[in-house]
DNA sequence: TCGTATCGAAACTAACCCGTTTCGCAAAAG
DNA sequence: CTTTTGCGAAACGGGTTAGTTTCGATACGA
C-alpha cells in the first residue's frame, strides 16, 4: 500500500539532466484547474501541458495517462486539517460542515463538480475521491459527536455515520441538480433542523419493526 | 412557454411522403437507452441512430443535436403516477420513497445516473431533470404530509419540502460516489432514523437564532 | 404518372483528441 | 567535451465525433 511511483530504487549511476519537480506541480495544478474548469470527460492532457506551459511529453513522461494524472492531483489537494473545538456541538458542526464543504473554498468545489463526470464510469476515480473526501470527513465528524456525547451534551448517538452523510449529499445533489455552490444558510437549515434535532433523545430511532423487510433496523449501511 | 417544435402552422399543401411517427419514438427510445448504457458525454447521435435502425439524418431533420434529443427523450419519459394510501405516514413514505427512487426500475435509475455527466455543463439539461424528477415527488410528498396532519398522526411539519430532499440527496450521493444503485435496506434506514423521528413534535426545530448570519432560520431554500 | 419529401445507409468534411515521436536546446555527469 | 537525459514545441498517425450530403428506394398527393 506504500507503493508510490515507479522510481530507480537502487541509486544507480544516473547521467544526464535531472527530472525538474517544479513541472510535477506545475502539471498537477493545471490538471486541477482544467478539471474545475471544464470537468473530468472533457479534461485534455493537450489543455493540461498547454496551460502548464510545458510539453505533452513532459506530461506522459510522468503520468500514463488522463486517469493517473487526475487521481494523483486530487489525492494531493489536502485540504487543511480541522478539529473544531468551540465547546457546544453545534458550534463543531457549523464550523465543521461549512469546511468540509467548501463554502469559502470555491475551487475545491469547482474540482468535486468537475469530477463528477468521471465519478460515474471510473471505479478508481470513484475509490480515489472516497478516500480523499469522504473518509476525513467521516473520522471528524465521529470525533466531535464523540465529544459531546464526553461532554453530556448529548446521548450517545449510534448512527453518527448516518448523520455525517446527510448535509454533504444535500449539498452535492443542490449543487448537480441546481448548479448552486454551497451556502451557509442552506447549510445551518440543515444543521438547525435536521442534524441536531436528531440528537435529542427523544428523536432516537424507537427500532421500529420493518414491515417491508420483516427485521429490525439496527445497524446502517451508509457510504 | 407552450412553443412546441417549430411545424407548419397552417396547413398548407403538403406534398411528399408523411413523417413517420414510429421512429421518433424509436429514436427517443434508443436515446434513453443509450444515455442508461454509457453517460450523456459518450453518447453520440450515431449510436442512437444505429440503436433505432435509424439514419442519422432521420434524427438531425427532428431535432437539433444531442442536447435536445436527450432533453426531449427523458422529458417524455413519464414514471406512473403513485397516490399511497396506506393508512400511516410509515407505509405512505416507504411506498413513495422506494417508488420515487427507482428501487425496482433499474432503467430509470440508469438513465438519471448517464444523466449527471450532461448536468454539470449543461443547465438546459439541469432543467428539464428538476422538473421531471424532482418537481413531482415534491407534490406528492407534500400530499402525503398534509394527509398525516389531517389524521392527526403528526404535528404539521413545515419544512415538507427540506424532508423530501433527504432520502433523493442520500440515494444519489450513495449511487455517484460508490455506484451503489437504491436499495430497500439504506432507503428504510433513513426512514426510520431520520425522517420519521423528525416529524415527532419534540424534534422539531426550536428555532434557535442562528450565531452565524444573525437572524432566525425560518424558511428552508431548498431544491 | 409526376413531383416531393421521407426513409435507411453510407460517404464525406471538419474538427478534435490521444499517445508517440522528432527537433533543437539546456543541464547534469563522466 | 561527450554522453545522456529532461525540457518545450510541434508534428504525426490513428481514432472518434458532429453535422451534412448523397444515394436509391419508398410513400403520399395532385
Amino acid at each position: 500500500m506504500t507503493s508510490q511511483v515507479v522510481q530507480a530504487e537502487e541509486t544507480v549511476h544516473t547521467p544526464g539532466r535531472k527530472r525538474d519537480a517544479s513541472r510535477d506541480d506545475a502539471l498537477r495544478q493545471a490538471a486541477l484547474e482544467v478539471l474545475a474548469e471544464v470537468g473530468y470527460d472533457r479534461l485534455t492532457i493537450d489543455a493540461v501541458a498547454a496551460r502548464a506551459g510545458a510539453g505533452k511529453a513532459t506530461c506522459y513522461r510522468r503520468w500514463a495517462g488522463k486517469a493517473e494524472l487526475v487521481v494523483d492531483a486530487v489525492g494531493r489537494m489536502k485540504a487543511a486539517p480541522v478539529q473544531p473545538n468551540t465547546g457546544t456541538l453545534r458550534g463543531d458542526l457549523v464550523e465543521l460542515t461549512c469546511h468540509f464543504n467548501d463554502v469559502d473554498d470555491t475551487f475545491r468545489t469547482d474540482v468535486q463538480a468537475g469530477l463528477v463526470s468521471g465519478l460515474v464510469h471510473d471505479a478508481k476515480l470513484r475509490a480515489a475521491f472516497a478516500e480523499l473526501f469522504i473518509a476525513p470527513r467521516k473520522a471528524v465528524y465521529r470525533a466531535v459527536f464523540d465529544r459531546a456525547i464526553e461532554r453530556g451534551e448529548i446521548a450517545p448517538v449510534p448512527n453518527y455515520e448516518l448523520l455525517s452523510d446527510i448535509v454533504p449529499s444535500m449539498v452535492f445533489h443542490r449543487l448537480i441538480l441546481t448548479g448552486r455552490p454551497p451556502d451557509p444558510a442552506f447549510i445551518l437549515t440543515i444543521l438547525d433542523q435536521i442534524i441536531l434535532p436528531l440528537t435529542k433523545p427523544c428523536a432516537q430511532s424507537e427500532a421500529a419493526p420493518n414491515p417491508h423487510t420483516g427485521h429490525t433496523q439496527t445497524r446502517t449501511t451508509s457510504s
